[in-house]
DNA sequence: CGATAAATAATCGTGCGCGATATAAAAACA
DNA sequence: TGTTTTTATATCGCGCACGATTATTTATCG
């Protein structure tokens, strides 16, 4: 790094508005689902495995309980979630998919599609790129552990 | 993609994570500065350029005013910044760095390396890997322009 | 010139995202 | 058993981030 205090040079601001740019183009998809991008992300991971528990959605999201427990109510409030104190340990509180939550995965069944459409990327270029973006998360997170 | 509803396969969790995960690195070296995150990228913009507008710098970090405003208005009260109205157009303000603000650079100057380091890659890798990520920021911005 | 349109910040409301703390239940321990 | 510690979630305060709106100034147009 020939100068190291130059925007342009930095990682970080590289992600920091990607991540901004990606959900600019998820805005507009996710609000005929009326879902916020985080809630989205929430809802895919209920897809993927009904029953979770707050503790374990947040692991899987990188979320701490003060993110996902005002999130999960306004789940709750639009009808999508359930959201219920487990009986064999009253600590934890066990998430499940309403029917009107699981209908909505049919209408986010395209979402992926569009984001990939939206990269101008081919869809291996951008499995490549996932991983290698995977792999720098894990390193970061890792050096804070 | 095999399952297009598959957390672990989306590029966009990737980079929502990885920036969460940079934000947790940064956050203690940036707290010695007493700075947020997005403040430092102001900064290091105005360490780049002294007097941009506030219409300027949300060019270069892809921010809108409403975030700009009270996130200067904090730099300004921490006396790093000051924000005056040209005198040519009354409409702009104009963002000028305080000594102290100046001064700050210094202290600045060895965090990017420490995001190297965390990051475990070497820094070709990381520019390589940046560009990247940058090109997938072009493509998702034109494609919502 | 005056009316209209465009540009620039600022304000407001909503939803994250996190650290610090609180609360309650379960587990561990003496 | 009763006390202490740990675990799981919730609450609170602060700072983004953005869309929608507003206020003010400048530019444009007839």
């Amino acid at each position: 790094m020939q100068d190291p205090l130059k925007l342009d040079n930095f990682i970080c601001f590289a992600v920091y508005t990607a991540s901004h740019a990606l959900n600019r183009v998820y805005k507009p998809l996710l609000d005929a689902l009326g879902l916020t991008y985080p809630q989205y992300l929430a809802m895919v991971s209920l897809w993927e495995q009904d029953g979770q528990t707050v503790g374990g959605l947040g692991e899987k999201l990188f979320l701490e309980s003060s993110t996902l427990t005002p999130l999960l109510k306004r789940l709750e409030t639009a009808g999508y979630v359930r959201r219920e104190r487990s009986k064999d340990d009253e600590r934890v509180v066990v998430l499940r998919l309403t029917e009107e939550g699981k209908h909505l995965r049919e209408k986010a069944i395209g979402i992926p599609g569009c984001i990939v459409a939206a990269s101008g990327r081919s869809a291996v270029d951008l499995t490549r790129l996932q991983s290698e973006i995977v792999a720098l998360r894990e390193a970061l997170n890792r050096s804070v552990a």
